[in-house]
DNA sequence: TATGCACTTGAATGGTCGTTCAAGTGCAGC
DNA sequence: GCTGCACTTGAACGACCATTCAAGTGCATA
């Protein structure tokens, strides 16, 4: 890795870790190039303003996807259904660690920006659709197991909705218990999804 | 009502309806003064600064919950049950008025603010509690229709994230698709929560 | 008519914002 | 050793930020 790799990869893991914490306006590029340790004119020969970093940020979340949060819930099982829920577990243990101080990065940046310049709204889509896609992946593995009516998209959109929504709401009352039970009440919404099934 | 609270009223009525529209940070001082017609002295006579305009705005969305949001619901159907859905359907209504730009007013600035001043963070989880408080209302009218197993808190609970994370997707994919589709999930969940019954 | 106080005026303050740029540095290819 | 170009330096820019304040205005009470 070269130096000039190096220089662009620190500018752009800053700025992801302090949008991810502080959003994206509250965040100043001062701040950004202060923690990074690099001067104004160096980011603004990677990157033409903030708005160009925030979109390579959103661009580095998508490479991101698999590897940091599907992987692992790949690798923690091989049920299908129980791959979804080891994704969910993974922000679990993410609001813990930091004590529910970070959420959902992209959650928190679209509801931050889902009204500004269309390329960021669009990456911010396509970051979600990449989520979906990839849980509808799990499902579709799991297809023999589903009722005939289930709708695997839209499975695949509850489980988002219901990650942001539990997200939020543990953040706000800084406890583990109300997303909790939205995955405990998922659950049981995928329980009634699968066919009856006397045996495992 | 007197020219003073004429003021202070004006003043918080446009600070609430700019924080909602931008958030709190992008939202400048100098805006709200210019679209409420009111030169900076005169907000810093009502308010410390834009901290404590803040709280007050929060302040008045308590005020504002069971007028705006629970009593249409409540005016809409006498089945509690319904109630709970009418009031999904007003932030479907919401959604699709203003095009997706704006999401739920606390939800917003839940994600912006979870990490700032206890009295603005209590204000945020006191407001998510009244409107689970509500919702627990009309579920304890059906109570004697739900299955025994089933818990009220965590079916208020579950409402308000299905709410804030259908919100949050139907904002980012300007589609009212993915909150249809998470309020339909949820309906499906509450139905498999009441006691079988052959007649309605 | 005089006193006091709630409220308003709007210019000024010091700080921070994102961004620019002229002047460098150091390495690759010739 | 020279040229050219990618990259770095860091001071400076104007714009905007929340906030302050001295000087009012006008009304209620005496």
């Amino acid at each position: 890795m070269s130096q000039t790799d190096d220089t662009r990869a620190r500018i752009l893991e800053t700025a992801r870790w302090l949008f991810w914490r502080q959003g994206y306006e509250p965040t100043g590029v001062a701040q950004i190039l202060k923690e990074a340790g690099v001067n104004a004119g160096s980011m603004y020969h990677f990157f033409k303003n903030k708005d160009e970093l925030l979109i390579a940020v959103l661009e580095n979340y998508q490479d991101l996807l698999w590897p940091e949060v599907m992987q692992p819930a790949a690798d923690a099982t091989g049920d299908p259904i129980e791959r979804v829920f080891a994704v969910l577990d993974g922000y679990r243990r993410m609001l813990i660690e930091f004590d529910f101080n970070l959420g959902c990065p992209i959650g928190n940046l679209a509801l931050e920006l889902s009204n500004s310049k269309p390329r960021v709204r669009e990456l911010l889509e396509a970051n979600f659709e990449g989520w979906k896609a990839a849980m509808r992946g799990f499902l579709q593995e799991a297809k023999p197991r589903l009722k005939r009516g289930s709708k695997i998209d839209d499975l695949a959109d509850f489980a988002l909705t219901t990650m942001e929504g539990g997200i939020l709401l543990a953040r706000s009352r800084r406890s583990i218990e109300p997303y909790d039970a939205a995955v405990r009440m998922l659950r049981e919404h995928f329980k009634n999804s699968l066919k009856p099934k006397g045996k495992s």
